[in-house]
RNA sequence: GGUCCCAUCGUCUAGUGGCCUAGGACGCGGCCCUCUCAAGGCUGCAACACGGGUUCAAAUCCCGUUGGGAUCACCA
């Protein structure tokens, strides 16, 4: 049997990293055994409708590459692939479940429900209705009294079943609600609309947070009325803010298209998420997503939850950038980049950038003396390491700028020979001159990249009138 | 509170009874390289939650304790 997997978020305007990270475990389940991936929109909660939402799924999953098979905006043989648009199959099944004794007509409102019970006394609703007789309940229905379907747990004992990472799973039917399957509205709740759609989409594979454990037996119990086999469970444990919190929108967390706005790429972020909570047995750590296919299975899936390490992505992130080409990184870093003067380099200051940045994001501050130097201390020319003060800096600045004001090849190698031929000619230690150059140039402390670097990033005119200003400064 | 799940360096993890004086990675410290800062190379610090068993032998199996998480919605 073919191999078919599901990622079925709902449109609540946000992918969240454990989402994310569900989705290519999907992903990597269907296409590890050539399968297929489904992509369902889980949208029966009409109150949390966020408009453009889907559009951000849509998005997100193609920016990490991960192509669905089947799905609302390209169809495929099951469909439809959005369940607001499945309204009336849920409601047929759960009548026909109602038949099969496996729900029941609840007229009861909610608060009367809620009244019943008590968490804390672990005191569970009762629900009165399931004692109406079929024939009486049917024809208050028909009468137009507004109801619910309610799912009816009739198994006393243990309930059973095998999750491929956590193993054989028990609970006691007792402890098992009975949850409103079709709401008053006409619309299934997630309880029910996810059995019949994941059995009528025929996927095989189930992969879901570990919070669907204990409910788990009572989606079994609906494939078990209706006598179809349940798919296999891979739940995943959850991925952390910190020990005690989980990654949420609600503290304000990072979700992918945060991460990308600052400048992560989206294969690195996909590869770190992999890493959360599975590993490849091996000591590799870099993985693209076609790497990924190749060498996923869930028996290496984790039990525990693991903690989002925003350091960590950061390591992988620079990885990926030190990994792109010149050119593919000029291109990614320009937009970081912001309006620039005409006098910069481009291309020296994506060279000067690309080993010190992890995440794009950093540029802006890199590269803030590049328009123009800011106020600084004259103080700064001061340095005990490079045996500089403000009187050598002068001396130095001084005997620089006739110098490279003759410089015709205006490169790092020949600013370096020619500035290093000075110091040793005026006997100077190289960062007698180099530093002050450095400071004059950029008015920074640390700067990407040294004197020379910075001199050609920007340009013979703009650098002499940067040492031109930094000896006036000092004199 | 009932039920279910989890438990190795600060973090992600390897480890499925002897190969473990517990390995790797991030981070952190040191050294090298060096025109500052990075990058790169080398190196150091750092963990089996606790208590009982079982066994010739336990991080690995069992029981308990502790700690953490999840769940108990007409949300998913």
């Amino acid at each position: 049997m073919k191999v078919r997997t599901r990622f079925a978020p709902s449109p609540t305007g946000y992918m969240h990293i454990g989402n994310l990270r569900t989705a290519l475990y999907e992903y990597l389940i269907a296409k590890s055994q050539n399968g297929d991936f489904i992509l369902r929109i889980e949208d029966t909660d009409q109150k949390r409708y966020v408009e453009g939402a889907t559009d951000i799924i849509y998005s997100t999953l193609k920016e990490v590459n991960m192509n669905w098979d089947e799905g609302p905006d390209i169809g495929g043989g099951f469909g439809p692939y959005v369940q607001s648009e499945r309204k009336n199959i849920y409601a047929e099944y759960a009548h026909k479940l109602v038949e099969l004794g496996g729900a029941h007509y609840c007229f009861c409102s909610k608060s009367e429900a809620d009244e019943q019970k008590d968490e804390e006394q672990n005191i569970k609703f009762q629900d009165p209705c399931k004692l109406i007789p079929l024939e009486e309940a049917k024809k208050r229905v028909a009468a137009g009294e507004p109801y619910v379907i309610r799912q009816t747990v009739r198994k006393k004992g243990k309930s059973k079943y095998h999750d491929e990472v956590y193993g054989d799973i028990e609970i006691d039917y007792d402890e098992l609600d009975e949850g409103v399957l079709l709401k008053s509205d006409g619309f299934p709740t997630y309880n029910f609309a996810n059995v019949i759609d994941d059995h009528l989409m025929q996927i095989t594979h189930v992969v879901r947070g570990n919070e669907y454990i204990s409910s788990t037996p009572k989606y079994n119990l609906i494939y078990e009325d209706f006598g179809w086999e349940h798919p296999h469970y891979v739940h995943v444990p959850q991925v952390m803010k910190d020990a005690q919190h989980k990654l949420s929108k609600r503290n304000g967390d990072a979700s992918f298209q945060d991460l990308v706005a600052k400048g992560y790429l989206p294969e690195a972020i996909l590869n770190y998420i992999a890493l959360l909570g599975w590993n490849p047995g091996t000591e590799q750590e870099i993985f693209s997503l076609e790497e990924l296919k190749k060498v996923f299975t869930t028996e290496r899936l984790n039990k525990s939850p693991a903690i989002f390490d925003i350091v960590k992505l950061n390591w992988m992130n620079g990885c990926y950038i030190r990994a792109l080409s010149p050119e593919e990184f000029q291109q990614k870093a320009t937009k970081f980049c912001g309006e620039l003067p005409a006098f910069v380099n481009m291309k020296a200051l994506c060279a000067a950038l690309q080993p010190r940045v992890e995440f794009l994001g950093q540029i802006a501050e890199q590269i803030d003396f590049v328009p123009a130097v800011g106020a600084y201390d004259k103080e700064l020319y001061v340095n005990k390491k490079m045996k500089t003060d403000v009187e050598i800096a002068a001396k130095a600045l001084a005997l620089t700028l006739p110098v490279l004001e003759k410089v015709a090849d205006w490169s790092n190698d020949t600013l370096f020979a020619t500035l290093k031929n000075l110091a040793e000619t005026e006997g100077l230690k190289n960062g007698q001159i180099l530093y002050p150059v450095r400071i004059a140039l950029s008015g920074k402390e640390t700067t990407p990249g040294g004197a020379t670097e910075l001199a050609v990033i920007l340009g013979k005119d703009e650098s002499l009138k940067r040492i031109k200003d930094a000896i006036n400064k000092l004199a």
